[in-house]
DNA sequence: GAGCTTAATTTTGTATACATTATTCTGTAA
DNA sequence: TTACAGAATAATGTATACAAAATTAAGCTC
């Protein structure tokens, strides 16, 4: 049967257990080292959304006391990484689909506004580099690899980002990728909606040309409306669960 | 001499001290509880901005250990709130000129979404209750009540946010205003920009009513931007420090 | 007194111990 | 078997103890 959009998308539900390979972390400041693992794992998918963290399972995995180990948990909590429940303990969060599809809607406002600071701001150099990433983007296209398309694809985004020159936009933009990264690892674009992906990163290349602001911001938040629609019916074609 | 924008706002640096006349923290749970008390008291600036927080002060402040305090520091760093250095503690965060200016691009960014998303949605009893809180805002400009006026400025603004109904754009919002609350406790705003602000609200009534998405959008982010040079102005108009 | 070196103190960082709350297990009765 | 009660276990929550780093104070030279 379908998820309503209120379900989760957290399927399973794992206790954390003794995890393996995991690398030995040095001393002193610890907790902010394991809260950049952790953060790592959850996005990863590592540990499943909805999984319990056992705070003596994650201590003995990562060989530390759990003085450190739940300040991690507790600034991940603050990140919304984790819910915490009192006198139970710490789940990796999980999402509905509602959730997924706001994200966009608040993505595609980020995105507007750092178009629409970059594109007046872009120097020769640094647009160079933006056609380089795109040219590597279509080549990725032409031989059909996704993937290298998803990482050219981020790039450009991220340059914009960085061209914006808005610590707090980015900021703002890590906290929401952080609650929604893991479906990048998942969904797959359809081919339709790959050449309009393509269309609209073209209008950005004219529109940075141009140091068209406004034009740039409109294309990009109808660049993540597009993005946002492929979710939801990519999220519609899933077959149950 | 005027501060430059890379230059804080903290214009003094305190030690945390014993803190008087603090409710005592009920036991279970206090980790969430001091994050509360210690995110109220900055946002107020009872703990000014790049003032040291003391571990074992706030400890006795509170009649805590060091282990919920601790863990209650951590998170407020994780929301921005508070700044960590490895070895040296924590200090409430400061924010530059830049920074704030900053800010208001990005609640720019989210009012305006909220805007698009409300408008379409609201029903004849909520813009009731939004033309009621406009025409009390008006009242308290009419009686030059600055104070009073805020209070209702900020419903208005909020009441949007809740009839756009995206639990995350909220929590955005709400992260940013974190991080530059301070500043409404002492920005005034000047009789000129004041008729600036009520005008572009009488705007969001009309296009509340129109239901238009769009347009309330647009006005939201001009409102938020005239903020932002009112802001500058102000920062401006500052004796030096 | 200024500037440096070094010891004393303070503060942070981590580990452990104890208290309290949840959860699981066991045994019994229907 | 199912349902429940209560004990046993395990987990979280808090306080304290110890280690390492940073800050301050003291002593010394010039």
């Amino acid at each position: 049967m379908r998820l309503k959009p209120e379900h989760h998308l957290a399927f399973f539900y794992a206790r954390t257990g003794f995890l393996h390979n995991i690398k030995p972390i040095e001393r002193q400041t610890l907790h902010l080292k394991i809260v950049d693992r952790l953060r790592e794992m959850i996005e990863h998918g590592d540990i499943a959304p909805g999984a319990k963290l056992i705070e003596k399972d994650l201590c003995e995995s990562f060989a530390v006391s759990r003085t450190p180990m739940r300040e991690a948990i507790r600034a991940l909590a603050a990140e919304g990484l984790v819910v915490l429940t009192p006198n139970r303990g710490a789940c990796v969060a999980t999402i509905t689909e509602a959730q997924i599809l706001e994200s966009f809607l608040v993505i595609g406002a980020l995105e507007g506004l750092a178009g629409e600071l970059a594109a007046p701001r872009i120097t020769e150099a640094q647009l160079d580099d933006v056609r380089s990433m795109h040219t590597s983007m279509l080549e990725r296209h032409a031989a059909n690899d996704l993937d290298g398309y998803y990482i050219y694809n981020r790039q450009i985004h991220d340059a914009i980002f960085e061209i914006a020159d808005n610590e707090l936009l980015k900021e703002m933009r890590r906290i929401v990728f952080n609650r929604t990264i893991r479906l990048r690892f998942i969904a797959r674009i359809a081919d339709d909606e790959w050449q309009v992906a393509i269309k609209e990163h073209e209008e950005m290349i004219v529109a940075l040309e141009a140091r068209d602001g406004p034009q740039l911001g409109a294309i990009l938040r109808r660049h993540l409306e597009s993005k946002r629609v492929q979710i939801a019916r990519w999220l519609q074609r899933q077959p149950s669960a």
